[in-house]
DNA sequence: CATGGATATGCATAAGAAAACATATCGTTA
DNA sequence: TAACGATATGTTTTCTTATGCATATCCATG
C-alpha cells in the first residue's frame, strides 16, 4: 500500500454534470433535455421518449417549454391529433442545438475522464 | 444575424458539477465539499467556513462525515475545547486530497470553458 | 475550576422538486 | 362523425433534502 487513499480509489467513481442557465438562472440546456430532445427525436413522440426515460409527461413538457420560451422559437415541431394521437420532432433550430451538444459533449467526456485519471494517479502515488 | 440563436447567445451560461461517490451513490467529494474543506482550511474553523458560506453547520458537519466515513481515516483535525472554543484544520491527507481536487478542477475548468466557446461558436456560424 | 465558544449529534420542521392525478384539446382515420 | 391517442396544462400529493432548534461535550485559558 502506497498512501492512506489506496484501498478505497478503485471505489470512487466520476460523475459530472453540464448545464446552461439564463441570466435569471432558469435551466435551458442540460443533460436532461439533452438526452430527452435525441430520443424525442428518434422515438417520433414526447410520450414514448417519457416512457422509456421513466419521466413525467407532465415534468418534461413543462422542461421543454423553458428552453422555447428562452429562445423564442420552437425547438420542436408537435402534432396533434390524427390515427397515432400526435407526434412531436425536432425543428432544424432543434437538431442543431442537439447536434453541437453532442459534441461538446463528447469532447468533455474524454477530458474528464483522463483528468479523473489523473486525480487518482496523484493520490496513488 | 447569422443564425436564429444569434440574439440569445450572449445570454447563455454554462455551469457545470463534478462530483465523486462510492459504490452505493453516497457523494464523496464535490464542489460543495471541496470549497467548504479549502475554506476550512483557510479559517481553521468549521463554524468559520460555514458562516461565509452561508451553509448551516449541522449540514456541513453531516457531510464531512460522509468523506471520512468513505476514507475510514480523518481528512480533518478537529479540536475542541480551550479559550476559542475549538479548531479545525486539515489533516496531511485532506490536503493531498484537496490539493489533487485543485489540480482537476483547474484542469477542467480550462477545457470545459474552452468546449463550451466551440459549442457557442457552433450555433453562431 | 468556572467560562466561553466551537465541535458533536438527535430530532422536528420547512422548502422545493418531482410525481401523480385530472381534464381538456386536437385532428386524422375508420 | 365518432373515436383514439398524443399533446397541453392546472392542481394536488409525495418525498427528498436542507434548515432550524435544542442540547451535550470538550478543554485551554483566566
Amino acid at each position: 500500500m502506497q498512501t492512506k487513499f489506496e484501498s478505497k480509489l478503485d471505489h470512487i467513481r466520476l460523475h459530472y454534470k453540464m448545464w446552461m442557465e439564463d441570466s435569471s438562472g432558469t435551466g435551458i440546456l442540460g443533460d436532461g433535455k439533452w438526452k430527452m430532445l435525441k430520443l424525442i427525436e428518434e422515438k417520433g413522440s414526447m410520450k414514448a421518449a417519457c416512457d422509456e426515460l421513466g419521466y413525467t409527461y407532465r415534468r418534461t413538457w413543462g422542461n421543454l417549454k423553458k428552453i422555447e420560451d428562452f429562445f423564442g422559437f420552437p425547438l420542436l415541431e408537435k402534432h396533434r391529433g390524427g390515427a397515432e394521437g400526435g407526434s412531436t420532432q425536432l425543428s432544424p433550430e432543434g437538431k442543431r442545438l442537439v447536434a453541437a451538444f453532442d459534441r461538446f459533449h463528447a469532447d468533455m467526456d474524454m477530458v474528464i475522464q483522463k483528468g479523473f485519471f489523473t486525480f487518482i494517479q496523484t493520490l496513488r502515488s
